[in-house]
DNA sequence: CTCTCGATGCGCT
DNA sequence: GCGCATCGAGAGA
């Protein structure tokens, strides 16, 4: 079967290492990544999209970041080894996905808040009754929704299985910007500083 | 377009 | 019991 030009999700998975770093860096490097769904009893079918905005969690003393008040049953996973899936419910109803990262001793997290979809469309369509195709992916809620994340991918690793992520670039066009973060306003000085990362321009961005 | 508000489950105090 | 790393419907302009 001839690869078409949307193919790039089919590459390998990012290696380990490309997770044992700080959070921001991670959520530098994902833009333009791919992330990979896929589902089925074996596995053939496949739901992708480019990563086009991300958030980084820095630890213990950020005090937006669930680590901040130490290990706990939820975010126990952010504890673990680099390059697995933090899922977790809020508001009662909607998954969050994050990579975990892992400098030494650090739970570091990277939210993904938006996502440009690329292949498995009508698989995205019937799963979020949406009338323009760039809202199916444009938020950290919607996002799990068009590509079936929920809770039962917490600690899922990266890098082999279901849930994984290709390596992508920023396309000549796009220049990655960022801002605060979004929804963390109870965090105190640790609200304003710069963790979101997006790439401008593009429609599939959560908030423009 | 902007703004407001309710939904809804659970982790943690 | 409180509040949450959100979303979408509805109202108004």
């Amino acid at each position: 079967m001839a690869l078409g030009p949307d193919a790039a999700w089919r590459g390998d998975a990012l290696p380990r290492e490309f997770y044992d770093r700080s959070a921001v860096a991670v959520a530098r490097g994902l833009l333009g990544c791919y992330l990979v769904r896929r589902l089925g009893a074996r596995r053939s079918q496949a739901v992708a999209g480019r990563i086009v905005e991300t958030e980084a969690y820095v630890g213990e003393r950020d005090r937006a970041c669930h680590a901040h008040a130490g290990r706990t049953r939820r975010n126990a996973v952010m504890y673990g080894p680099p390059g697995h899936a933090y899922v977790y419910l809020i508001y009662g109803m909607y998954d969050m996905m994050n990579v975990v990262c892992r400098p030494p001793d650090e739970p570091h997290a990277v939210l993904l808040r938006a996502v440009e979809p690329t292949t498995g469309l009508d698989a995205m369509r019937r799963r979020r009754r949406v009338r323009r195709d760039a809202d199916l992916a444009s938020g950290p809620g919607k996002l799990c929704r068009a590509f079936a994340i929920t809770r039962a991918l917490n600690g899922a690793d990266l890098t082999a299985g279901p849930l994984s992520i290709v390596a992508g670039a920023p396309r000549a066009t796009e220049r990655i910007q960022r801002s605060a973060r979004i929804g963390v306003e109870y965090a105190g000085p640790d609200a304003a500083r710069p963790l979101r990362f997006f790439l401008a321009p593009n429609l599939h961005v959560s908030r423009r």
